[in-house]
RNA sequence: GCCCGGAUGGCGCAACUGGCUGACGCGGUGGACUCAAAAUCCACUGUCCGCGAGGACAUGCGGGUUCGAAUCCCGCUCCGGGCACCA
C-alpha cells in the first residue's frame, strides 16, 4: 500500500495540516475528556443512574442497540464495528437534535468458544474472557463510540447472571394458562387445582386419579409437568468427542461437530426444556406489530411453522391410529397409511403373517412382517436424520401386514412403515393421498399402490399429483366443492361423527436448554431424593460458578458413553444443604450440574442496560416503562432500533422475544416485544487468496499484475468472502486508526454504502475520506499558522446559501434513514464548494460552523476539536444541528431538459415557478427546439413545471 | 425444489413516490508544487463513431405500458442468503 500518511517530522509539510498524528492526538484527548465529563451518560428517571434526569425529562427518548459481541481472543477486525459506527452516527444525530438517547455496549461472554479458547491456551475462561473484553473495550473506545460506559454489562458477571438465573426461576415458577392465553405463577395453578376450578392439563397426570387424592410427591410431579421450564427425555445431539450435547446449529451437514469435527449421535437424554411452543401463536401474530424486514419475519414464520388442519382417527386392530393432515378434504383419496419407524404403534400393528397375495415389493423380501418391519426399523435407526433426508427422491418402506379403516369410505387400507414420515412432526403417522401429494405419489408408484384423485386437475393433466385448487371429485358429499370449502365441510363431518378434530400444528419445538459445559450459567435448581427438581430460593442467588482447575468436559470416542458435566467434579459443590422454604426444613439436595446455553445471557440484556446496577429487580419498572414502554395503544414497546447481523434471524431473536413475553405476562415489564425495530446491517467482505494447494495466503501481501494476483511470485486465486483471521484477510481497526485516525475509519465505513448493504473492504479507498477531513480542517484552520481562518461578520453569498441549505436537508435525510453515505457525499460537495469559492480562506463563520456540526455525528473528534477552535465551550454532543431554511431549498431558476419524441434535444434555463404554458413557450423559443419543430406537426406537449418539457411530433 | 434479497462506468455507490443516468469517493490520465519523490492541490475521465460542431449506444437479458422507464408490468439469466420428505 502506498504510504499515504504524512510524517509531521518532515520539513516541508505545513505544520498545522490534519495528519494521522494530529488526528490521533485529538482523538485520544477528546476520548479522555468525554470519559471524564460523562458526556455519553443517559439519565434514568429513577435509581442510581438518575442524576441529571430533570434536565432531559421533557425530551423525547430513543433507545438504540447493537447486537453485542462475543469477546473473541483475536480481537476486532474492521468488519465488526460497521454496525456499531452506524448506530453511533444515528444515536449522535438524534442526541444533537434534542433527544435523550440510550446507547451502550455489553459482552456476551459465556459459551463453548470461550471454553475452547481457554482450553487451547491452558488458561481459565474467566481470565481469558476478561482479557478479551478489556482488549475489545479498548478497541471500541478508540473508535469514539458514544456509549454510556456505566451501562455496559458482561453476561459472565455474577451481578448479571444472578438475574439470568432469576428469570429461569420465573420460567420454572410459572405455567401457561391457555384460557387466559398467558403465563401465570404456578402457585395460581396449585390454588385452582386445590379448589377444583381446574383439572391438570392433558398428559401431566399419569395416574389419572383426581388431584385431591394425589400424594405430595405425585402433586409435585403434576405441577412440574406444567412448568415453562421442565425436564424431559428428548433426543439430543450427543457429541462424546466434546463431552457435551450440542444445539442443532452446532452440528454440521455431515453430522459432525462444528468445533473439532467429532461425530454427533442422536440419543435420548433427560434435559431441561423451555416451553416456547406455548408462545408459538403470539410469537407469530406479534410479528405484525414489528418494524422488521419481511425477510426476517418470513424466516421466523417458517421456523414456527404453523399449519392448520385436522387430526383424524383411523380404526385399526391395535386401536385408533391418529394422523395430522392439512388436507382433510382429500380423505376420500387416502389409499394407504404410513408410520414413522419410531412410531409407538409399529409393534402392535405388525401382523403375525403376511396376508394372502401380498405383493413382493411390500415385504422387503422378508418371510414375516415382524422380520421385514424389524429389519427396516433397525436400518432406519442406524441412519442419522441427515442421512435419511439426503436422498428424498427414493422412497422406501415395508408393509406391516395390517390394515386401517378409512373413516370416510369404510375401505380397508394397508399400513406401511416408511422413513419418509418423521416422528418429530405431527403424530408421526400420515394418511397417504398420492393423488394430491408428491411424496405419497412417489411412494405409491414405487410400491404399486392405487391413486384416487379427489381434486379434479386442470384439463388432461394426468401426470403426477395435483396440488392446486379445484372442484372435489370421487369424494361423496364433498364433490364439487373447492379445496377450502371441502376442508371445512370435512372437518365438520369428522367432528360430528367422532372421527377427528380441527387442529393446529407447529414446526417449532420446545427449546433444549441444558449443556454439559463448565462455562455457562449454573441452574438455580436442586434435586430431592425423589429425583424431582426444586427451585432454590431467590435469596440463594446468584448460584456462583465454582472455580475449577480442570474445567474440561470429559470426552470420549465411545458413542455410548454418558455425559459427565464438569461441575460434577467441583469439590463440595454438587451437594448443598439448604432450607427451600417448602416445609421440608433444612435438607441435603443434589445440585443440577448442567449449565445454560450461551443464548441465555443474550435473551434479556436489552432490559439490563436500562438499569444495570439495580440489585432489587432485573430492571426497575419505571425505568423500563420510560425507555421501552408502549407509546400508543397499538405499540408493542421495545428498543427503538436494534442493529445486527442477519445470522441471528431466528434463534437469538426468537428466544429473546420468548423471554420478553414471559416477563411481560408475569408483570415485570410493560413492553410486549424487546425490539420494536430491527435493522440488519451488511457485512464487510474482503478478498481472500488461495494458493494452488488450497491454502489461504496473507491477503495484504498479494500484488496485482496484469489482472493476475501474485503472492510471492506465484499466481493465487481470489474470491470475495467474510473477513477473518483464519482466512488471512483481516484488517484490524487499530491499524487503520494509526494510519489515518478513527474519524477517517468511521467516515470510510459509512461512506461505502447504506448500512444494510454488504460491501468489500478496500484499503486504498480510505484515503478519500482522509482527504475530505483535511479539506474540512483547512476550511477552518490555516495549515501554516494554525489560526482559525473563517470570516467573522460576513454574510454568506446567495450561491453558498443555495448549496448549504439543500445540503443540510440531505444530510439529515441520510442520517435519519441510516444511509449516511449520502450525507457524506453532500458534505463533500459543500466542502468542495467552499474550497473553490474561498481558496484563500475566509469562509463565513456561520457556514463553517454548520459544516462542523453536520460532521459531528460522523467524525466526532475532529468536529469537537474544530468546534472548540472556533471558540466554543464543550462538545457538540447535544448539538446544535443545523436546520435547513426553506427559503434556500428551491432555486429561482432551474435547468430542464426538452425532449422531442422522447429524446433529450436541448436544455433550457427557466424560472423555477414557470407554469406549463410558460415552459412550453420558453422551450419553443429555444433555437434547437425551434429547428426540430419547424415544419413538423406537434401532436402533444407535456410540460411538467420545474421538471421537463416533451414534444410529440408526427 | 420452495421462499426472500440483489444486478447501474475499471471499483464502491447516487438518482425522494416514472422526468437530464452515473452525484460523491477510489482508481486512471494530464498538470501545479518539488532538485526529486511522497503528501497536497487543480483539470479530465461511461462506451463507440467523428479533425470538429456533433451523433449513436448505454442501468443483467427479452418483451410490454408510457410523451418519457434504472424505477411500473410479464417472461427469463446470473449472484447472494434462508428453508428443505413438516404431511
Amino acid at each position: 500500500m502506498a504510504e499515504t500518511t504524512a510524517d509531521p517530522a518532515e520539513k516541508d509539510l505545513p505544520p498545522h495540516r490534519y495528519t494521522a498524528a494530529l488526528a490521533n492526538e485529538i482523538e485520544a484527548r477528546w476520548q479522555d475528556r468525554w470519559d471524564a465529563e460523562g458526556t455519553f451518560h443517559a439519565p434514568n428517571p429513577v435509581g442510581p443512574l438518575s442524576d441529571g434526569f430533570d434536565e432531559v425529562a421533557d425530551l423525547p427518548k430513543t433507545y438504540v442497540m447493537d447486537m453485542f459481541p462475543y469477546p473473541s481472543g483475536v480481537g476486532l477486525h474492521v468488519g465488526h464495528p460497521l454496525g456499531y459506527i452506524g448506530t453511533d452516527v444515528y444515536a449522535r444525530y438524534l442526541r444533537m437534535n434534542g433527544r435523550n438517547v440510550l446507547h451502550t455496549m455489553g459482552y456476551d461472554a459465556f459459551g463453548l468458544p470461550a471454553e475452547q479458547y481457554a482450553l487451547a491456551t491452558n488458561t481459565h475462561p474467566r481470565v481469558t474472557t476478561e482479557a478479551n473484553i478489556a482488549n475489545m473495550r479498548r478497541q471500541l473506545r478508540r473508535l469514539g463510540l458514544a456509549h454510556d460506559p456505566r451501562r455496559s454489562i458482561e453476561t459472565t458477571d455474577e451481578r448479571y447472571y444472578r438475574w439470568t438465573q432469576w428469570i429461569f426461576l420465573q420460567l420454572f415458577g410459572s405455567w401457561y394458562d391457555t384460557d387466559a392465553d398467558r403465563a401465570r405463577p404456578i402457585a395460581a395453578l396449585e390454588a385452582e387445582l386445590d379448589d377444583g376450578t381446574r383439572e391438570p392439563a392433558e398428559g401431566t397426570n399419569p395416574s389419572g386419579r383426581p388431584w385431591g387424592e394425589l400424594s405430595t410427591d405425585e402433586r409435585r410431579k403434576v405441577l412440574n409437568a406444567h412448568r415453562l421450564a421442565y425436564l424431559d427425555e428428548v433426543p439430543v445431539n450427543w457429541c462424546p468427542g466434546l463431552g457435551t450435547v450440542l444445539s442443532n446449529e452446532e452440528v454440521t451437514a455431515d453430522g459432525r461437530s462444528e468445533r473439532g469435527n467429532f461425530p454427533v449421535y442422536r440419543r435420548p437424554m433427560k434435559q431441561w426444556m423451555l416451553r416456547i411452543t406455548a408462545y408459538a401463536d403470539r410469537l407469530l401474530d406479534d410479528l405484525d406489530l414489528l418494524d422488521w424486514s419481511d425477510a426476517i419475519k418470513t424466516q421466523q414464520r417458517n421456523w414456527i411453522g404453523r399449519s392448520t388442519g385436522a387430526r383424524v382417527d383411523f380404526a385399526t386392530a391395535a386401536g385408533p391410529l391418529t394422523v395430522f393432515t392439512t388436507r382433510p378434504d382429500t380423505l376420500f383419496g387416502a389409499t394407504y397409511m404410513v408410520l414413522a419407524p419410531e412410531h409407538p404403534l409399529v409393534d402392535a400393528l405388525t401382523a403375525p403373517a403376511w396376508p394372502d397375495g401380498v405383493p413382493g415389493d411390500w415385504t422387503g423380501g422378508a418371510a414375516t412382517p415382524a422380520e421385514g418391519v424389524g429389519a427396516y426399523v433397525d436400518a432406519a435407526a442406524r441412519r442419522s436424520d441427515l442421512d435419511r433426508q439426503a436422498d428424498t427422491k427414493v422412497k422406501t418402506g415395508v408393509f406391516t401386514g395390517s390394515y386401517a379403516t378409512n373413516p370416510a369410505t369404510g375401505t380397508e387400507i394397508p399400513v406401511f412403515v416408511a422413513d419418509y414420515v418423521l416422528m418429530g412432526y405431527g403424530t408421526g403417522a400420515i394418511m397417504a393421498v398420492p393423488g394430491q401429494d408428491q411424496r405419497d405419489w412417489d411412494f405409491a408408484h414405487a410400491l404399486g399402490l392405487p391413486v384416487i384423485r379427489t381434486v379434479a386437475p386442470p384439463d388432461g393433466s394426468d401426470d403426477g399429483p395435483f396440488l392446486g385448487d379445484g372442484p372435489a371429485i370421487n369424494s361423496g358429499f364433498l364433490d364439487g366443492l373447492g379445496v377450502d370449502d371441502a376442508k371445512a365441510a370435512m372437518i365438520d363431518w369428522l367432528v360430528e361423527h367422532g372421527h377427528g378434530t380441527a387442529t393446529v400444528q407447529y414446526k417449532l419445538r420446545d427449546w433444549l436448554f441444558s449443556r454439559q459445559r463448565y462455562w455457562g450459567e449454573p441452574f438455580p435448581i436442586v434435586f430431592g431424593d425423589d429425583g424431582e427438581p426444586r427451585a432454590l430460593p431467590e435469596s440463594a442467588l446468584p448460584v456462583v460458578l465454582p472455580p475449577m482447575d480442570d474445567f474440561s468436559p470429559r470426552t470420549s470416542d465411545d458413542e455410548d458413553s454418558e455425559p459427565e458435566p464438569p461441575l460434577g467434579r467441583a469439590d463440595g459443590w454438587s451437594e448443598v444443604t439448604v432450607d427451600l422454604g417448602d416445609g421440608d426444613g433444612e435438607r441435603t439436595y443434589r445440585r443440577e450440574l448442567n449449565t445454560m446455553p450461551n443464548w441465555a445471557g443474550s435473551c434479556w440484556y436489552e432490559l439490563r442496560y436500562l438499569d444495570p446496577d439495580d440489585d432489587e429487580a432485573l430492571v426497575d419498572p419505571e425505568n423500563e416503562r420510560y425507555w421501552m414502554g408502549p407509546r400508543s395503544d397499538d405499540d408493542c414497546g421495545g428498543a427503538d432500533l436494534y442493529v445486527g447481523g442477519v445470522e441471528h434471524a431466528v434463534l437469538h431473536l426468537l428466544y429473546a422475544r420468548f423471554w420478553h413475553k414471559v416477563l411481560f405476562d408475569l408483570g415485570h415489564i410493560s413492553s410486549r416485544e424487546p425490539f420494536r425495530r430491527l435493522f440488519n446491517q451488511g457485512l464487510i467482505q474482503a478478498y481472500e487468496y488461495v494458493d494452488e494447494r488450497g491454502f489461504y495466503v496473507e491477503a495484504s501481501q498479494v500484488v496485482e499484475q496484469d489482472g493476475r494476483h501474485l503472492f510471492d511470485g506465484r499466481e493465487v486465486s481470489r474470491q470475495l468472502g467474510r473477513m477473518g483471521k483464519s482466512r488471512k484477510n483481516a484488517v484490524a481497526p487499530d491499524e487503520i486508526c494509526e494510519r489515518y485516525g478513527a474519524d477517517t475509519l468511521r467516515l470510510y465505513e459509512m461512506f461505502t454504502g447504506p448500512l444494510d448493504q454488504s460491501r468489500p473492504w478496500d484499503s486504498t479507498a480510505i484515503v478519500g475520506m482522509f482527504r475530505l477531513l483535511q479539506r474540512i480542517w483547512r476550511v477552518v484552520i490555516d495549515e501554516d499558522t494554525g489560526q482559525v481562518r473563517v470570516a467573522d461578520d460576513v454574510e454568506p453569498s446567495e450561491e453558498t446559501l443555495r448549496v448549504l441549505h439543500p445540503t443540510i436537508a440531505a444530510v439529515r435525510d441520510g442520517m435519519e434513514g441510516l444511509r449516511s453515505n449520502t450525507s457524506i457525499a453532500r458534505i463533500t460537495e459543500l466542502t468542495n464548494h467552499l474550497t473553490s469559492a474561498h481558496p484563500d480562506g475566509g469562509v463565513p463563520r456561520s457556514v463553517a460552523e454548520a459544516l462542523v456540526q453536520m460532521l459531528a455525528p460522523l467524525a466526532p473528534h475532529a468536529a469537537d476539536e474544530l468546534w472548540a477552535r472556533l471558540g466554543h465551550e464543550g462538545t457538540l454532543i447535544r448539538g446544535p444541528f443545523p436546520v435547513a431554511d426553506e427559503r434556500w431549498l428551491v432555486a429561482d431558476t432551474v435547468e430542464v431538459p426538452v425532449q422531442v419524441n422522447g429524446k433529450v434535444r436541448a436544455r433550457i434555463t427557466v424560472p423555477a415557478d414557470a407554469d406549463a404554458a410558460a415552459l412550453e413557450a420558453l422551450a419553443r423559443a429555444d433555437e434547437k427546439v425551434a429547428a426540430l419543430l419547424d415544419g413538423a406537426e406537434v401532436r402533444k406537449v407535456i410540460a411538467v413545471p420545474a421538471k421537463m418539457v416533451s414534444f410529440v411530433v408526427g
